[in-house]
DNA sequence: TCAATCTAGTTGAGCCCTCAACTGTTTCCG
DNA sequence: CGGAAACAGTTGAGGGCTCAACTAGATTGA
């Protein structure tokens, strides 16, 4: 038990700031994505990812571990993408514990309808109010945060 | 209808690991907050507005617009906020329609004792991974994308 | 004055997420 | 081999958020 570092001046403001930038742009962009593709900013994240992957087939803890999301949650995820189509679990070969998702046709359509539309936003709010250097100071930035979190996730059974 | 402005490798750099970051960030602010002080990270934020305002007392819509969230859920939160007796809802004098959301000494001891380890959980995860430079940067990086951001809200009836 | 409109705030359904508990499979090792 | 432990994934309850619909008070203007 020590004494608490409180936040200096500008600490405090950087911290405030970037959530609040991070707090609007995060609802925006989930709002967009709500309306004109119907689904969460998440799902379309893991859509992404398995469009990624070779055969658009990821095992789901690989998937959980790229999207940084618990294993519960691709689950639930999963589950609702499965419903609407546009990924179907499949039984994975080598182990009879595993599922594999795969993106179906129908999502990678899905998925590339989306795309546009999300990137604009992407653009419109955050590539064009920043400078070129910003750019690059925001990827050393977020990675160097990355970097400093990446020994304490989550992930129900830890 | 134009063509798609894409990210170029900069660009898409930067918003993945700005983007994981805050995943991960946010996760584990939220995470550390439930189990310390048994709310989400967003009710901590309310309690902090209303303990710097006068009388520690605000509007429900100002309260509203200075959380950056909508009055739908910021209803919600304060009801659950005075469920716990840290906040109370009392009559507006001026505006027989208003309600002013006042912290209670129980609300304000509570965000006494979460204040330390959330501050805590600030530094370690974003202060100490960034250099005093990258902080300065974060917090204009932060400010331009809320000026860009500021006149597109959601808020219910918009 | 009084109806139309706007504003303040609440409500409930539905969705996503977390947590803890659970099933079934594989691995480890004596 | 065989039991314990680790692993892969799912499930359901509970809570927070969004959206749309709603109540009620304030404002406006003919």
């Amino acid at each position: 038990m020590s004494a608490t570092r409180w936040l200096s001046d500008d600490e405090q403001r950087a911290w405030r700031a970037y959530l609040e930038a991070t707090n609007l742009l995060f609802d925006a962009l989930d709002r967009q994505m709500q309306q004109d593709s119907d689904m969460p900013h998440a799902y379309y994240e893991i859509l992404v990812r398995l469009s990624e992957s070779p055969e658009r087939s990821m095992r789901m803890s690989e998937l959980a571990i790229a999207t940084r999301s618990s294993r519960s949650r691709l689950s639930h995820a999963v589950a609702r993408l499965e419903e609407r189509g546009w990924v179907e679990r499949v039984e994975c070969p080598t182990d009879r514990r595993g599922q594999v998702a795969h993106l179906t046709d129908q999502g990678f359509a899905t998925l590339a309808a989306a795309a546009p539309g999300h990137v604009e936003m992407v653009h419109r709010h955050v590539v064009d109010p920043l400078t070129p250097e910003q750019i690059k100071q925001l990827a050393e930035i977020g990675e160097a945060i990355v970097a400093g979190l990446e020994t304490c996730s989550p992930d129900d059974g830890e």
